[in-house]
DNA sequence: GCAAAGGCATAGAGACATTCTATGAGGTGA
DNA sequence: TCACCTCATAGAATGTCTCTATGCCTTTGC
């Protein structure tokens, strides 16, 4: 679903939430790097596209007016998420230059490590972070060439030669729509899950490959999929918009748990937990950059 | 801190998610109301911008690198949030015509309401909401008169003639910066407390007149102010980059605390609790739009 | 009182970006 | 092999956004 056209900018959200904070618009406009009129002006255009007043100018400066107050406490959750995305990145440019070297499974790339990143960045403003995303398999190879500092995976695996810290837990559970028959009880037995086709990652996939192993661990079958989809989002969308269940991972769903969006289904006697763990070269000295790292995420 | 110069817009991610979604950038541009040329410029100069490929192009569709899943995981989350404004404003600019009448105060409006609205205007998208933002007062005032039909407080108050159900909770809690001598114990007595200088709402505010109510009932003084500031977004960032405690709702600074931009100090004997409830006029039927959104939210 | 300073709005010109239509090239499937 | 779908490119027109320069207003300090 796109957004409406008349969407406000980013960038006008931004200097907007400025003018909150410093109370002025010239001041908004020098942390901004652009003219006072023409901050001006964008200000009178966003207050145009909302149909409503933002501001109460005055010789002395400007205050939100109640809508505006709203509005910016609004807008600060969207440049939250920007300046999540903008952590990220910046680790993922800095693939060439980075000091400290890190690698990541998708999950926690996704829906961590941005985090953590922004705070780290916030800390050490100076120190680039190279990022590289992969599956668990490649994670644990950089490490052992030397080709990464510091690796971040969510299986347990043969970790020979690495060193490890636990960082964070994750799970598999089971969601499915709001309109789903099994959203009403809340709760379904795991013969049932195992007999009913999912929306599922193609095969290979590490969360695919879990369910698997713990279905076969209960004497049940291999579970069989309605749809394979090739990213957490697209099964994420299917599951809201179609009416097959899915297991996926807790992270992944939260948000959508939380807004009703998906419900989530207890499966009794199945459970799928997974420790996200840090990893690191045995006997090599951590740089201090990642132990400040990891002391930041503990 | 503003967004980098150069951070894609929010067009251009809103784009790229739905080409990921979809599958092809013609499909996408056609979900947006572009043409494919158009479209397709605006995917190579995001990621010229990002400075890496997002997609493999291919004569059957496109799809995402592992970097553009990545990216477009980030992204989703931002959209998220757009959406979330989205269904405010909507709520917002319906004043004139809508069906269901919201009046509700601040921090409900700020910190709950877009996530209630969004989901209920996938739920029920031919029906227009009106949101009014006003203080506790306010909004009983507002049911009263019958100029609204659902009301959402913070605070417990007389209330003759209202209906009432509790939807949520709040409750304030102490923040600091992570620099600040309190943020290593994580606690302090609650007497430092009443004699530190607070970072404070005007007086007036609902959050500073609880904060005192609770202090007077210690046998403590007046919390005093070392600066007194007009909105919680410029409170928690004055904490944020300052050296002075607040004491604010919790609902406000969750996501600062879970980023560790902020730390939650533990006052013992100090527990301001406030129930989140929604309110309406006895005696009439609630209309059958309201159940249907206090529904949703339970 | 009076000047100085800071705040915001307006006007006009110029640079820049983005859009569209039309077209071409490549691969897939019937 | 033909029809269809994919995406990329070219060129022109449109529009938007920026900047500088200026004016008016209020508050502050002398």
């Amino acid at each position: 679903m796109p957004l409406p056209a008349s969407f406000p900018e980013l960038a006008s959200l931004d200097l907007f939430v400025s003018v909150v904070e410093l109370g002025s618009v010239s001041q908004a406009a020098a942390a901004h790097g652009v003219s006072q009129p023409s901050a001006s002006s964008r200000i009178k255009h966003l207050e145009r596209q909302l149909g409503m007043r933002l501001l109460d100018r005055g010789p002395t400066g400007s205050l939100p007016t109640d809508a505006g107050v709203v509005v910016a406490g609004w807008a600060e959750t969207i440049l939250r998420a920007a300046h999540e995305l903008a952590a990220g990145l910046s680790a993922f440019r800095a693939a060439q230059v980075g000091r400290l070297r890190i690698v990541a499974s998708f999950t926690i790339a996704e829906y961590l490590l941005p985090q953590w990143l922004d705070r780290f960045s916030r800390d050490h403003p100076r120190d680039s972070i190279a990022l590289e995303v992969a599956n668990s398999t490649t994670v644990i190879d950089r490490l052992r060439h030397g080709a990464a500092d510091l690796g971040f995976i969510e299986t347990p695996a043969e970790l020979d030669g690495l060193d490890e810290a636990i960082v964070g837990n994750d799970e598999l559970v089971t969601v499915v729509a709001p309109s789903h028959p099994w959203a009403t009880p809340r709760t379904v037995p795991v013969e049932a899950l195992a007999a009913t086709p999912l929306v599922m990652r193609e095969a290979g996939s590490g969360t695919r490959a879990a369910l698997a192993a713990a279905l076969r661990d209960l004497g049940l079958g291999e579970p069989s999929a309605v749809l394979e989809l090739g990213s957490t989002s697209a099964v994420r969308a299917a599951v809201v918009h179609g009416n097959s269940p899915t297991v996926i991972s807790r992270l992944a769903v939260d948000a959508e748990v939380v807004a009703g969006q998906l419900v989530e289904v207890d499966v009794p006697s199945l459970s799928v937990a997974r420790e996200l763990r840090a990893v690191w070269p045995t006997g090599t000295t951590l740089p201090s950059l990642a132990s400040a790292l990891l002391d930041d995420i503990g």
